[in-house]
DNA sequence: GACTCGGCTTCCGCTCAACGGAAGACCAGG
DNA sequence: CCTGGTCTTCCGTTGAGCGGAAGCCGAGTC
């Protein structure tokens, strides 16, 4: 005992996963190392608000009332609804891989992926989370982000995805610098292949950066520069509307 | 007393609205009618997992983290990723708004909705909650519902939201056999005068009705039915990759 | 600078909501 | 029909949760 029931609510719902959308009221007791009589209750008082459903073949799910609560979040939907416009002229110029997404801890979270047919298939996942230093939009996040943050991260192990991904601080020193001075950033290969992404920061009002936005392409694009002066303009025509001042000289650190 | 945690938690992340997306604790307190104490002990662990988070002014806000959770709705973001390509194509084709909305209870629930600049100002909102009989895919969702529900909308007052809003069941039971008639909506007026809406069905695998999307125009638009084929075309490609049959003849009940 | 007021934080004695193992119901598969 | 796993229900015990009160804090006013 001593654990709070808020705390075991908690760790009911965060039990479900990408992988695991779906999940028993025994893998869900196991999931969240809780007795089965008491995620039964739990469970029950949940699914009879919405915030869980049970399907017809009596598996959980996460309900439609706990979405609408999250959409709720201005750091969720609020940013993506204020970026939406400029992710989609983005979309409509570029016909690739347009995301938008947000600093968390010491992750990326991707709050909205726009995704063309004809496109290099991403890995993200809106809802997803990926690791700073192996994508573009965390590069851009993780260069204007607070010193603390950078040293965390730069005193941390850098996770290997693909042969040409940063591993050594030194290595993502320098690309932080670089982002900062070039105010995107490029990111070639590091958490797969066959990705290429330009990324770019969003600022709130008072500058601080929110958010990146990133438009990703094959690797093999011959010129993938091309897409900076667009990426660029998107981020801050969002930034514009966060209410960053229009005025080049007003971007500071 | 008497009354569980689990539920406290709920009225306490349910006190946040659109309208209201930041709240202070007394704020909090007042609109889940709890206890200031009360209130803060819960806030306490909700901000400290990320379901909530505070502000810089001591305001809460829905915090990223129950975002994430809620994106797992196979419901809400599931749903709403196998329909973005079609969305988006439909957006391409018509620069109007295109909306995607599933029903809960007696409602309908906005998944997606992608609006150009040009469009007509739409009052939907993503996460946000509009009656059935008002709407083009409120008129679908219910036009194939169970027969208890629709005969639950009907025994009901219907609201006037406009001089043009259906308001007895005589209207709504017309209109409702014409759309099962059709296969599409058409929504004229009936929430907002100046917008118009064509909506057609999403299937599941076994042909129930999971969804329904529509494109909203200008309600003077001189050809609004120009758009059917390309809504309903959508609905039909957006069923297919749900698993519905992409047989004509499949189409049944 | 002092005072007021509203919001927030902390405390703690009391009590009942929550606990979870056990028993039984249910159902799919062999 | 039997087995095994999942789910549901029960209930005696107990400590997590309760919330009013007191105090802290800061903004605004005089």
């Amino acid at each position: 005992m001593g654990e709070s029931v808020t705390a075991r609510v908690l760790r009911v719902i965060a039990a479900f996963s990408a992988e695991r959308p779906e999940l028993t009221l025994t893998e869900l007791s196991r999931r969240a190392a809780l007795p089965l009589s008491t995620v039964h209750r739990l469970v029950g008082e949940l699914a009879e608000w919405g915030a869980l459903e049970r399907a017809a073949d009596g598996r959980y799910r996460v309900g439609l009332r706990l979405w609408e609560v999250g959409a709720l979040a201005p750091r969720g939907l609020g940013l993506r609804e204020s970026a939406m416009p400029f992710l989609e002229d983005l979309y409509a110029v570029t016909k690739q891989n347009v995301q938008l997404a947000v600093l968390d801890g010491s992750e990326v979270v991707y709050l909205e992926r726009l995704s063309g047919r004809g496109a290099v298939n991403v890995i993200t996942r809106v809802g997803g989370r990926l690791p700073l230093h192996a994508t573009g939009v965390g590069l851009v996040l993780l260069a204007f982000a607070a010193p603390e943050l950078q040293q965390q991260i730069l005193a941390a192990p850098l996770k290997r995805y693909t042969a040409k991904t940063m591993c050594t601080p030194d290595e993502l020193r320098r690309a932080l610098a670089e982002v900062r001075r070039a105010g995107v950033a490029v990111s070639d290969g590091q958490i797969e292949l066959v990705a290429l992404s330009v990324a770019a920061p969003v600022r709130g009002p008072r500058g601080d950066v929110v958010a990146a936005l990133s438009v990703v392409v094959p690797s093999e694009t011959s010129d993938a520069m091309a897409y900076v002066p667009v990426v660029r303009a998107a981020g801050r025509g969002i930034s514009r509307t966060l209410g960053f001042p229009d005025s080049p000289s007003a971007v500071r650190r």
